[in-house]
DNA sequence: TAGATTGTTAATCGATTAACAATC
DNA sequence: TAGATTGTTAATCGATTAACAATC
């Protein structure tokens, strides 16, 4: 009954993507069907969280007996619109920008690298696997043909912000930014940064912290063997 | 006088890095002092989250004038630990292992990838780039002298999970896994997921929709050559 | 000192968890 | 029907924002 209107906290969409990839796992193995409680072990998420998350989207198991995975794999699906071919548009082809065209999982989830622009003279008309690399001056235009609506950003951080402003004209309404430096987004363009140092840091941050189940000094548990 | 003791949001966390960025930035192009409301624009976060954010670690102002730029980045390097060389060690000498190898943003936070490992047998030996490519099975050999305790996983998915128990078995306690793929986290070991499909989704998920800031019946505000 | 900006506390907001009535 | 599990509401928890006394 919640249906749409209330808008979908990010988290649930993160989490949305984790269902989807297991939900996949499970249908290619066969599973039929799961009730919300299996899923909180391979994904550490709790049945109660699963079941909030879907709930914004609508009904989607049986009381009693639980979820159709191949039912609900292709209605998360949908709603992430990820059902239907998406065409992205992958600026930088330096060592990053290689391994993201090469990637093996975009096809999976419609994913397709449409095009990869460049704005060194060297790398221009030269080819990344099978794709020629196109002059970054050519974007709008290529992007007339493709209308694609989704742009990756792999280029040093200098040239982030003129790529991410660049994509937008050519028509992009979603970047993914992997370049360590934080882009304005226009109005009504959704942005996602990936940063390695950010990630890095929270792990480094952790460094030297004890082992949070057993205190200092506290004696091992007598009941070391159970669970897990 | 907060202090330790009262535990860490990660959201902050991961901010720190982004000031941290922003005052290498500052202090690259001679910026002397900063106030919390300069970090606003350039940033995207709130002068108030940027105080709250720090209060967690002390005081690092001066009520009345600001932070001096040096020393900020110089202890949030500090508290992220980012002030001492950090050694990491990489598993999959594939695209995106290689491009991960090959980032020059690394050394500037003092990470440092001290050894490249594949099961590859094709690759091992090999180099990557100035690394040579050893054997997975010498992992905890190799870390016993290196000592490194940050691991990136940048492995097929199948491979993730016993990467994973490798790294930490061999010494790491933080882990930066790109294989799109659930880990079980070890007790007392950091986990950090990147994951292409997922930040795509929030992308795919979000498009079609239409600007927030117009709504569909509202003319175009007057001032609407103010601001920016 | 007066003006400005910090560090911190209190108020708000949003997301997660727990509990349970609805229902298969 | 009885048992089980959903979808949803209410309670809890945590993070962000606002406001202001402390202080340079």
């Amino acid at each position: 009954m919640a249906r749409s209107s209330v808008v979908v906290p990010t988290p649930t969409l993160e989490r949305l993507s984790t269902y989807l990839r297991y939900l996949l796992e499970l249908e290619r193995a066969g599973v039929e069907t799961i009730r919300s409680a299996e899923i909180e072990e391979p994904t550490g998420i709790s049945a109660a969280q699963f079941r909030k998350d879907l709930s914004y989207f609508g009904e989607f198991g049986k009381p009693g007996s639980g979820y159709y995975v191949s039912e609900l794999r292709a209605r998360i699906a949908t709603i992430l619109k990820l059902d239907r071919d998406q065409l992205v548009l992958l600026v930088g082809a330096g060592n990053l920008g290689a391994a993201l065209a090469a990637f093996p999982g975009w096809a999976q989830y419609h994913l397709h690298i449409a095009a990869v622009f460049d704005n060194n003279i060297a790398k221009i008309g030269r080819r990344l696997w099978d794709w020629e690399i196109l002059d970054i001056e050519r974007l709008a235009e290529v992007n007339e043909k493709l209308g694609a609506e989704i742009g990756i950003i792999a280029v040093p951080a200098e040239a982030a912000q003129s790529v991410a402003d660049r994509l937008v004209a050519a028509g992009v309404r979603g970047l993914l930014n992997f370049a360590p430096a934080g882009i304005r987004p226009a109005p009504g363009v959704a942005v996602r940064n990936v940063s390695l140092v950010q990630e890095m840091a929270v792990l480094t941050y952790h460094l030297g912290e004890r082992s949070c189940n057993r205190l200092p000094d506290e004696e091992p548990a007598e009941d070391e063997t159970e669970a897990e």
